[in-house]
RNA sequence: GGUGGGGUAGCGAAGUGGCCAACCGCAUCAGACUGUAAAUCUGACCUCUAUGAGUUCGAUGGUUCGAAUCCAUCCCCCACCA
């Protein structure tokens, strides 16, 4: 691969890049030296839920895999120990050792799903904040003024409001910047909401003598609402361990406005193929249902494979398309005797009390077998087999138990 | 240390003695419509087989026939000025 076709790949989808010029002058010179760059990204050890957000980034660390150089991956179980009460959520729970390491396996199980496991060095930020003395943080603060810190737009904002900012805050950016100092990265990317992080190491890694970073900022992926960034605590999210047909399901939901994104940015489609695809939706010779359904096939078949990929389709379709049954369902084991309609549905688990129950037979959503059941004090003599739907997606089949 | 503002259901936010299980918004769930969705409309949304009953408004104790609302003590949070 030529240098040019390199760094055409490797800055695909970014955001912002400082700067283009250095890039190429890194590479030129990594080239030269016959060493693999050094790509950074940071993971908080908190949440071990991986989800298609965090494959933007992981998509990029992967081409630069694929241009031979090494990515560091760098789980922040010391900065986890601390627990980090960035915005909203005033303290996060501090985690045990145990917890984090834990964590930390499942990460790298998740990760490696993108990620060449030969190319990617894992990194724990306790290796060298733990010895670190207080005398040295004072040190490592000097490097910084409020005034920077208080640039950045999130903490702008809050100041502005009156809204608290915890000097945990302000310590985090310098933390996730020595990081960069330590494992002497020559790129670090993030999402663009951590521009201001990236940047100041490459200030932390000058004050220390070293070539500042490369920084490359990708988009954020909005999630399933359509409005906000994917993550964890908004619900909306695609987990790289969902199931293949939670996963798929989960695609379908997508607005068709948004799954070009997610094409892009999931998938790394190149944008003239997806301009194709748009070009085909709008005069009509392509149904945007099929567009995504090749969507949740290729996302579903990225992390389970084709086969996997398949069926979730065609459960999809024959279970919401063609109101069907699925192929399998959740059991609920019963004594052959009448049981009240609602509390079997909580048994069966598609009701978290009697009180969800009566509003969903209310509202018409039940079905046991074919006929629909809206009398909310229904009494029911369970039959082997019988299934019990309750909306789109509830399914469970009773079994009798002597 | 001082001054001021707060703690109400998943979140945000009204309510300041009875009409309060508590307006409203968001989120969520269901129904209709679809292409599966989104958008839109409708309904539900503390718990309980329920036209009723029980437990809520930071905590505890008190006043009262009656308290989210009044009093006392305590706990917690925030901003500002030092």
């Amino acid at each position: 691969m030529t240098l040019d076709e390199q760094i055409r790949k490797l800055t695909a989808r970014t955001v912002d890049l400082h700067s283009a010029e250095e890039l190429k002058a890194r590479l030129e010179k990594a080239a030269a030296e016959k060493r693999p760059l050094r790509i950074k990204l940071g993971a908080d050890p908190s949440a071990p839920d991986l989800h298609l957000g965090h494959c933007v980034a992981l998509n990029k660390l992967r081409e630069f895999q694929e241009c031979g150089h090494t990515v560091v991956f760098i789980i922040g179980d010391f900065t986890g120990m601390i627990g980090d009460p960035s915005g909203k959520s005033a303290t996060r729970p501090q985690l045990s050792r145990e917890q984090v390491k834990e964590n930390a396996k499942s990460y790298q199980e998740q990760v490696f799903k993108i990620l060449d496991p030969a190319q990617t060095e894992i990194r724990f930020n306790s290796e060298w904040f733990s010895p670190m003395t207080f005398e040295h943080v004072i040190r490592l603060s000097a490097h910084v003024t409020v005034a920077q810190l208080l640039a950045r737009d999130d903490f702008a904002k809050r100041y502005a409001a009156r809204q608290p900012i915890s000097l945990v805050e302000f310590l985090y950016p310098l933390v996730q910047a020595y990081d960069s100092v330590m494992v002497k990265a020559d790129v670090e990317l993030g999402g663009t909401d951590q521009l201001f992080n990236l940047l100041l190491g490459r200030e932390i890694q000058k004050a220390h003598g070293l070539d500042p970073q490369i920084v490359m900022t990708l988009p954020l992926l909005e999630g399933l609402d359509g409005v906000h960034k994917m993550s964890k605590s908004l619900g909306n999210y695609i987990a790289v361990n969902d199931t293949p047909r939670e996963t798929f399901g989960k695609t379908m939901s997508v607005s068709d406005e948004l799954m070009w994104r997610y094409f892009s940015l999931v998938l790394c489609m190149p944008e003239d193929e997806i301009a194709a695809m748009r070009a085909a939706v709008a005069d009509g010779s392509r149904h945007p249902r099929d567009v995504k359904d090749e969507l949740g096939r290729r996302i579903v078949e990225k992390f389970h494979g084709a086969a996997a990929a398949q069926e979730a389709s065609d459960e999809f379709k024959r279970v919401f398309s063609q109101a069907q049954l699925p192929d399998d369902m959740p059991e609920v084991a019963v004594p052959a005797e009448p049981i009240g309609l609602l509390n079997l549905m909580v048994k069966a688990g598609l009701a978290a009390g009697t009180g969800e129950a009566r509003r969903l037979v209310a509202a018409g959503a039940v079905r046991l077998g074919d006929d629909k059941v809206t009398d909310v004090r229904a009494q029911v003599t369970p039959t082997d087999g019988l299934v019990i739907r309750s909306g789109k997606r509830g399914f469970a089949r009773v079994r009798i138990i002597g």
